[in-house]
DNA sequence: CCACATTTGTAGCGAACACTACAGATATCT
DNA sequence: AGATATCTGTAGTGTTCGCTACAAATGTGG
C-alpha cells in the first residue's frame, strides 16, 4: 500500500513563521488566518500537522525551547557563576532587542493572562520559563560545590532573581526599550548578583 | 426639558469589577459577556457609559491609575531615596500577591502583545507604566538635589531598574510566585540599588 | 498501471465575538 | 401633568473566530 502524498512544506520553517506571529501578537491575538498566511499554507495543512491552534503553539514552543537550550548550554558553560550571570543578562538584552525577532521573548509576550478557552496557555509558557530558572539554579548549585560560590549563597534565590530581571526586560522591550537601555538594566542587576554572592 | 432616566449602577464599582476581569484574563481574553456579568449590567449600559470595550479598558485604567497614584504618593514621600526604593519594591511584592486582586499588575497582565484590532492597547498600558517610572526618576532627581544621592548617580537608570524588576515580579506572580518569593527578589534588588547609589 | 494513503486547496461550517436597534421604563424641567 | 431626555433589558445584528468536509492532487507499494 502507498504512503500518501508527501507534505509540501517544511514543518520547521513553518514553525519559525508561526513563532514570529505568536511572539508579535500573543497567543490570543494571533489568528489562524495570520498564521496560515505567514506559514504559507492553508488551514487543513495546519490542522493535519499540528492538530489545533494550541498544538501549533506547543510545537512552536518546542522549537523555541530547542534553540534556547542550545543558547543556554553556551551560557551555562561559562567558567564561573559570575560569568554565567553576566552572559545570561547581557545576551538576554541583545536577544530581546534583536531586530530579527519581535521584541521581548515568546515565553512572556505569548500571553501572561488569557481567556477561559486558553487558560492553560499561560501555564505552558510559565513551565518553559521555569525550565530556564531550573537550569540556572542547578548551575549555581554546581558552582557552590566547586567553591565558586560561598556556602551562604542560595542558588534558588539567585536563579529566581535573574529570571525576574530578564522577564522584566521583556516587558520593557515590548514597550520599545532599546538595547542600550536593557544592557544598563542588566549591568545594574549584575552588581546585585555580585553583592549577593559576597554576602 | 427632562434630563433623562438616571443611571441605575455605580460606574466606579462597575469599573472595579471590569478591572478584575481585564486583570485576570487580559484585554483580549476578557469578553463583553464576562465583563457585563461581572459588572451586573447589560451590554447597552456598558456601551452607553464607556463607548467600547477599549473605552471601558481606558476608564478602568484611569481608575487604576488613580488608586496607584495615591499609593505612589505615599511611596515617594519616604524620607530617602533608599527608603523610596525599599517601599516601592516591598509593597509591590505585597500588592502583586494580594488575594483581593488577580496576581501581578493590570498594566502588565492586561496585555503586552495584542492582535491587530487591539494594537494600541499595549501602548496604552505601556504609557501608564512609564508614568510610574517617571515619578520614580523625578523623585531621584530631587534626592540628588538634596544630596541624598551622589553626583555620579543616574536617576533614570535607577528608575528604569526598579521598574524592570517590578515588571519581572509581575511575570513571576502570574505563574504563581508567592509573596515570600517576590520579597526575596525585592530584597536582592534593593541591594543592587544600594550598590548603585554608592558608586 | 493500479490501489492506497496522505496532503492540498476551496469553500464553508457552527459558535462566539463586539456591538446595537428598539421599545419600555424612569427620571427632570416647564 | 406633559414633553423630553436618558437609561434599561430583550433580542438580536454582521463579522470574525477556530476549525473541517470534500474532492482533486500526488506520492508509494504491489
Amino acid at each position: 500500500m502507498g504512503m500518501g502524498r508527501p507534505r509540501a512544506f517544511d514543518a520547521d520553517a513553518a514553525l519559525d513563521r508561526a513563532m514570529d506571529v505568536f511572539w508579535r501578537h500573543g497567543y490570543e491575538g494571533a489568528t489562524i488566518a495570520q498564521l496560515t498566511e505567514a506559514m504559507s499554507i492553508n488551514p487543513p495543512s495546519l490542522y493535519a500537522a499540528f492538530g489545533s491552534k494550541e498544538g501549533l503553539l506547543k510545537a512552536a514552543l518546542d522549537r523555541y525551547t530547542e534553540k534556547r537550550d542550545a543558547w543556554m548550554d553556551r551560557v551555562l558553560n561559562a567558567a564561573t557563576a559570575h560569568e554565567v550571570a553576566e552572559r545570561f543578562l547581557m545576551e538576554h538584552a541583545d536577544a530581546q532587542t534583536d531586530p530579527a525577532n519581535p521584541p521581548g521573548c515568546l515565553l512572556v509576550q505569548g500571553g501572561l493572562a488569557c481567556g477561559t478557552g486558553s487558560a492553560n496557555v499561560p501555564f505552558e509558557l510559565a513551565a518553559r520559563r521555569t525550565r530556564t530558572e531550573d537550569q540556572l539554579r542547578e548551575r549555581f548549585v554546581r558552582a557552590k560545590a566547586e567553591h565558586d560560590l560561598g556556602e551562604s549563597v542560595d542558588p534558588a534565590t539567585l536563579a529566581r532573581y535573574l529570571s525576574a530581571v530578564t522577564s522584566g526586560m521583556c516587558v520593557m522591550a515590548s514597550s520599545g526599550a532599546n538595547r542600550e537601555t536593557l544592557r544598563e538594566i542588566a549591568a545594574v542587576s549584575l552588581k546585585a548578583f555580585e553583592e549577593q554572592t559576597k554576602g
